[in-house]
This record gives structure tokens, sequence and C-alpha cells, in this order.
DNA sequence: CAGGATCCGCTTGGATACTG
DNA sequence: CAGTATCCAAGCGGATCCTG
């Protein structure tokens, strides 16, 4: 990061802003999150994952494929079956993210009560 | 999480889905970190951060702030001066982000390396 | 300087239907 | 089953103008 000396921007333009745009994506950690146990398939994501359309889940791998943290895998079989792998660099992404899960268990009742004293305009989906 | 166990859905309705949600925003992240070092004014977040808008800015601190994250100082002066600094709570989301940047150091031209041998029709702004 | 209000283009993302 | 293509509503997000 360079750190952030004084006077100059710090954070534009440092490699920790591919990595926070790699997860600024609704989908992606939780994708990758989903993968972490080993090859699933296209159909077992959906389920696994829940509230994903499969448009979504396709555009999420696709993209995730293409910065090299997961590879596809087509069998050639009928009925089709398609897999899904965390590469090893993806796997290398597991552990920041599961940092986030847990500071979640640690941290969401605090969040969530903040929530309730919020002015509500401000965030879409609470109760509605 | 709870683990996943074989057959149920184990990524919907977990907390770690609100920490991903939470950080599933293009400047989310951003923001805080750049809050990391102390108070800092908005105008100053502006040239720190470089490329988000006022208004986006606005708009991810008010966020910021329902969630118990970030807190506001406004001071009565003229001319106006408002500082924005994280909460306790806030702080410790600070390592979690961090360890996205160190990983962003460390893998960042792996993840370039292979986006360069991608499609590129997914990823919308490589060299354009 | 901080930020609300408005207008508006563009993207996002779901639903559906279709291919292999 | 896996994936694409098309349509379309809703929201994001920038530019601009205005207030305190």
């Amino acid at each position: 990061m360079s750190g952030f000396g004084p006077g100059g921007p710090f954070l534009a333009d440092c490699p920790g802003r591919m990595a926070i745009e790699l997860l600024a994506d609704k989908w992606a950690a939780v994708v990758l999150y989903g993968l972490s146990r080993g090859p699933v398939r296209h159909g077992e994501l959906i389920e696994l994952i829940g509230g994903i359309s499969r448009k979504m889940l396709t555009q999420t791998l696709r993209r995730l494929e293409a910065h090299g943290l997961i590879r596809r895998h087509a069998y050639a079989e009928a009925p089709p079956r398609v897999e899904y792998e965390l590469t090893p660099l993806g796997a290398t992404l597991i552990d920041p993210i599961h940092m986030l899960t847990e500071w979640a268990r640690t941290n969401g009742d605090a969040v969530l009560d903040a929530l309730d004293s919020a002015p509500a305009d401000v965030v879409p989906s609470r109760d509605g």
C-alpha cells in the first residue's frame, strides 16, 4: 500500500484496490466461499448459495475464472456436467474471506443493533 | 457459519453474508480504510481516495454511519467543517480489510497475469 | 466547505425462452 | 443440466445547480 504519506493520495492506484474491487461484488466472495470445500457443480451452487440467479452465477463464475481464481471443468457426458473448483491462487483468498465471516459472527449483532437506531432511509432492505 | 452440512444451504442467512454485503460496495471498504489513521474531513477523503464523487462519498458515509461503523462530527464554524472517524466497531473491520490489501500485494501480479490470458469480454476495464 | 435536490444515461440483474 | 439471448424494470452514479 505504500502507506499514506502526508499530502498524497494513498488509495488510488494501489494493488489493494484491486482486491477490494474483486470482492466489491454481490456474489464473488460468496461463490468463492462456496467452492472452498472442493469442486461443486453449477446447479449445486445455485441451491447452496440461495438467492442467486443462474445468469448472475454464470457471470460471476466467468469473472472469477478470468481472474485466475477458479477453474472450470466440463465433462463430455449426457446429461452435461460442469464442475468448478478453486485454483491454488483462488484458495489463498479463502482466509481473508473467512476473516470477514469471523468478524460478522463477532460483531454482527452490534451492526444490526446500530441499524435499528438508524434513520432507515439509508438502508434499503431492513424490515421490508 | 455453522459449517455446511450435506444437503442444506449454508450460505444464505448466515451472518457472514452481512459482512460480505457490507463490503460488496464499490467504496465502503476504501472509505473505511481511508479513516483508519484518524478523523478525516469530507474534502480530504475526496482527494485521498481519488475517483469518488461527492455524491457517492456522502452516500457511502451515511450508510457506514447507519451501520455504526463510523461517526460524523460537524463543527459549528464558518466555513463548515465536518470530520468522520471510525467507531470502535468500525475499527475492528480494519484488520480484515488489511488482510485483503496484503493479499493483493502478494497475489496481485498473478491476478493481472491471469487477466492477460483471458477472453477480455468478461473484464470491462482492462486496456480500455 | 459540506451536502441536498434534480435530471438523466447507463448498467445491473431478474424473468423468460431457447440451444446443446 | 449448463448456458446463452433477449427483454425490461429498477437502481446506480455522474453532472449540475442550489442552500447554509
